[in-house]
DNA sequence: ATATATATGTTGCATTTGCAACATTTTGCA
DNA sequence: TGCAAAATGTTGCAAATGCAACATATATAT
């Protein structure tokens, strides 16, 4: 079960999605569902499945923004997914629940499960800071290499554990640190000649210090 | 009077701040205090004042990570201000209040301002999220010119002009965007020249549609 | 007012990187 | 199983960009 419902009955989860107007949907693989967004403030919670929010500029790059999971959170204030260049893909069938913003701060609830959902609320919205914030670390490095090693650094930190296990593909890797994949793949083997990482599939361990 | 009290009377903000043992802090000019940050889930906001954060990595880089006026909140969750390469920089008198994030969760006050001041800290977080969501949007693009030219269109879209007023110097500017600053005035020669933009000082008109 | 520091503008050049085009491997599906 | 599609690896080359080293302009302090 999501997050947002930590610590919230079956019966006043049911209340609280009646009075925030909240909907809940279920989306195929491969439908897109961008529609539902046009209105501005709307937040969407997944409840289960696997969305990915893509950016198609106009020259044809595609970066991978948001790889949504169980517990996760998207919307126009969450993502930048206002404009046309952003595509919403369901990766895998998902169910969301769509809740518009102003509900949640209009809403004058004096119940305690008001102020849990707040609370579940707030810890998931600062996760996704966080989230945003590595992704910054990494892209304000102006290299490939200091790219790469940021990221690595702070999947080392994240899982404590020198073995880093990618969470994608080398494609999309490459979409999430901004770089051209034949360009990292080649950054990539100097890496390895120079000793600093080995690479055996999705794993990546890290070989220096720091 | 910052964000974080809007409908909070002043005595209940008091009790608020007690509660929450939330500490009032002044720095002068210059002055650091990067060692209260050292515990964990440390959550500042500014009262007044001007305060940036600023990254120098190993390579000599600088930078410009956050820049803080009044309302703004900021900490470990919400900037990666947790490693040295951070550096905490006050540029003018501030007057700031750091509270334990733990403590916002786990106070268990059954009082209206207190879901006042979740409703609160929930807007910041979320302006906070849209401004990082910004400078991904940016960062995402590949070319100085498209960085440029994102930036502007997210300062139109803001401002509702096309006459957008650089909030910082060409230095913090091209910092911000992260581009070498010889290479982005290089970049906004072309632009002019290319009738795209007319620059006068730090005001910027925006000459193209779309 | 003058000096000093800081910001801005300019340019040649080396390096990094993206891009294209291809080979090879792995995966997913009929 | 076998075939097609997708992912991964490789490399030459052109283009973009960082860097250094300046000149000039502007701001700040004494």
């Amino acid at each position: 079960m999501s997050e947002i419902f930590r610590n919230i009955s079956e019966k006043d989860k049911c209340k609280l999605l009646k009075t925030l107007e909240a909907n809940t949907h279920t989306f195929r693989k491969n439908e897109s569902f961008f529609q539902l967004f046009k209105n501005d403030k709307m937040i969407g919670i997944v409840l289960s499945g696997n969305i990915q929010i893509i950016k198609n500029d106009y020259e044809g790059n595609e970066i991978l923004m948001e790889d949504l999971e169980e517990g996760d959170i998207f919307g126009n204030t969450i993502s930048s997914i206002q404009n046309v260049e952003h595509n919403i893909v369901v990766k895998e069938e998902s169910t969301i629940i769509l809740i518009d913003y102003n509900h949640i701060l209009n809403c004058n609830i004096e119940k305690d499960y008001y102020l849990t959902f707040m609370k579940n609320l707030l810890e998931i919205v600062m996760h996704k800071l966080q989230e945003k914030n590595e992704r910054l670390e990494i892209l304000t490095k102006k290299t490939i290499r200091n790219k790469i090693l940021e990221y690595l650094k702070i999947m080392r930190t994240k899982h404590g554990s020198r073995f880093v296990y990618l969470p994608f593909n080398f494609k999309d890797l490459a979409d999430y640190l901004v770089i051209d994949r034949s360009a990292m793949t080649r950054e990539l083997k100097y890496l390895k000649e120079e000793g600093f990482i080995a690479i055996k599939g999705k794993r990546i361990e890290i070989l220096y210090d720091i």
